[in-house]
DNA sequence: ATTCGGTGTGGAATCGTTTCCACAACTGCC
DNA sequence: GGCAGTTGTGGAAACGATTCCACACCGAAT
């Protein structure tokens, strides 16, 4: 392995000439520029990071902390965010901050500590106070992908507006008997996922539904979506003609278990997501559109400008767009009132 | 922050003392030790990694090098890594090398070539030669998941085996008329696509089918297979009793198109996966089992035996089990014989 | 003619560890 | 009692870059 001693020598300068002349900083003759880069390719010198990194204090890598990888949205965060970094020479520690495990707790006990990157991403993290506090501690910049971090650059779609789209766009439908599905039923379930349900009891609230809202308790996942849908679906005097998914893997869940069930999507049952999933189109799934990829490039693009010293912490909303397809249906005339006993208020099912 | 001479000065030792306190190796005493940790601990002071990987060569980080994170299999292994990473105190920087992009090309020239690992976990990479011949000249350990790569240790499942298998189980409940779907038709396709078509066309054969195999070309995923499949099951005359998918997100596919065909699985079809995944359970798919997550956590341990010194590369090849759930069953009297046009040798539809 | 600012270069210090080596003290054995 | 081996410690030399500083040269402006 050649250092950068032997490019300088080959070169028939000093280290600091060699130094300046393959960073590109500080005076160097454009003769011995070239000279010594020549020299550097043939020799196929590489900088070694460590040495670089130890003087700098920059180590031209990014953390991202992540609590799935197997989940759409966060790996299409986490794609965004690498493809990005990758244009920028930077490299990418990944930190599974799976919640409950062993391993998060090290994440933030130890691994953070070593501070073997320049600055931080946090993809819908949900952090408890004393993680939050660890966050904030290591003193580097931090961007969050989704998430309600006090004082970190926030990027996400804004939840309740998306939530409360989704159900004026039921109810402009017709729909009146319309349940949310999908999220906790806890004090501590993910923060977006109230939101959503937030929306969701403001829109049926605009649409004077208020009386009539259901919440059906599910996994954030497809099985999840399925196996909660069967039991709502089940009973067909309450079964609602509307359907509001705190996500699109649970909304496809939802048409699934209504087409095993008979029940036809949208004619008997309107379903509409939000996401806009890999699979939303096969499944002709209405739903708000994110682009979780083009988030992960912002959130690197937002921490360059953190680090360039740039940037005060800023909270970017963006907007999701209605992407109505195949699902969601005009409400059939049969539907249109209520059975005798409608459930009023909000039930936790499942 | 604080650096291992205030470690050292107030505990009233010498550097070089306080660095084998804490890290344990060489002669100090027990009084020294504790005194030394307890000045450590209360300043929190946290080793710089630079300067130790600087002067020992060392890194404690291993570099992961995946095609895809969006894919249930790639996911689960990269989980897998972390989690054993974790454990072991290293760190997992991650290069999404997606095929065909700009990024990937820059992963094999300028990323890897830094060599800030100490050994590489390749999933899935399908490297071309170029690309396995930087892989090759890095000098550091290659542990393999899923792969054909010539020197390094590789892990994986016997994917010819598996497809005979999966095979054998249809022809085995009297199935004659089975289709295998997924993987390309070019030359240049996944090789574990490729062995497990082979272990169809070799199931097939031991079942006297050799004439009647059918391979349906298509995207390996679920919208992938769906579409396939929809093209494949439209054709009531020529349609097979038994589909052998090349994984579970193209079964599943197509056992949702089959629903939407209005056939019935399994009395109208089997359909048989490879692989176990999230959905297989949901969806009663039988399937020949691997654990992902578990080549994944085998892929340390192998790169740890190797960068440990001990290890001659190996090949671990792992059996797949098959689970069988509700997706299959015995051939329905009705499709046991021949239409009079069976496609014979292998076509490539799609 | 002197001064000044912009160029170009090299020497040396620096980052924060680990580790080699020298040295001292203590133990146990012949 | 001498001597080898073990234990404990500190000084100093690495590791491989970046960067501060001093110095030299040049042309232009005073």
């Amino acid at each position: 392995m050649s250092g950068i001693s032997d490019v300088a020598r080959l070169a028939g300068v000093s280290k600091s000439t060699a130094s300046r002349a393959l960073s590109g900083s500080g005076y160097v003759s454009e003769r011995t520029r070239i000279k010594v880069r020549a020299v550097a390719a043939s020799l196929g010198y590489v900088p070694s990071s460590n040495a670089a990194s130890l003087v700098t204090g920059r180590t031209r890598n990014v953390g991202v902390v992540i609590p799935y990888l197997h989940r759409w949205f966060f790996a299409e965060v986490l794609e965004g965010i690498q493809s990005a970094l990758l244009e920028r020479g930077l490299d990418l520690t990944l930190y599974d901050a799976n919640p409950g495990t062993d391993g998060r707790r090290r994440i933030f006990e130890d691994f953070l500590a070593r501070k073997r990157f320049d600055g931080l991403i946090a993809v819908g993290l949900e952090p408890e106070d004393h993680e939050l506090e660890r966050l904030l501690m290591i003193g580097r910049p931090l961007v969050s992908v989704v998430g309600s971090d006090a004082d970190a650059t926030v990027i996400g779609i804004d939840d309740d507006d998306a939530g409360r789209r989704a159900t004026s766009h039921l109810t402009g439908l017709g729909h009146r008997r319309i349940a949310f599905v999908g999220g906790g039923s806890t004090a501590r379930w993910a923060s977006v996922d109230r939101r959503r349900l937030g929306g969701y009891l403001a829109g049926m609230a605009e649409a004077g539904l208020a009386e009539h809202t259901q919440h059906v308790v599910s996994d954030v996942s497809l099985p999840g979506g399925y196996a909660a849908s069967v039991d709502l679906l089940g009973a067909a005097r309450t079964r609602p003609t509307g359907i509001v998914a705190v996500c699109d893997e649970v909304a496809i869940g939802t048409i699934i278990a209504a087409r095993r069930l008979g029940i036809r999507v949208p004619s008997d049952l309107s379903v509409v997501g939000i996401d806009d999933h890999e699979y939303a189109e096969m499944f002709a799934l209405t739903t708000l559109q994110q682009l979780p990829r083009e988030q992960g490039r912002l959130a690197v693009e937002l921490l360059e400008a953190e680090l360039g010293g740039a940037g005060e912490p800023r909270r970017v909303e963006l907007s999701a767009r209605l992407i109505v397809r195949a699902s969601t249906g005009p409400v059939d005339s049969r539907h249109s009132v209520f059975s005798s006993d409608p459930r009023p208020g909000i039930d936790h099912i499942g």
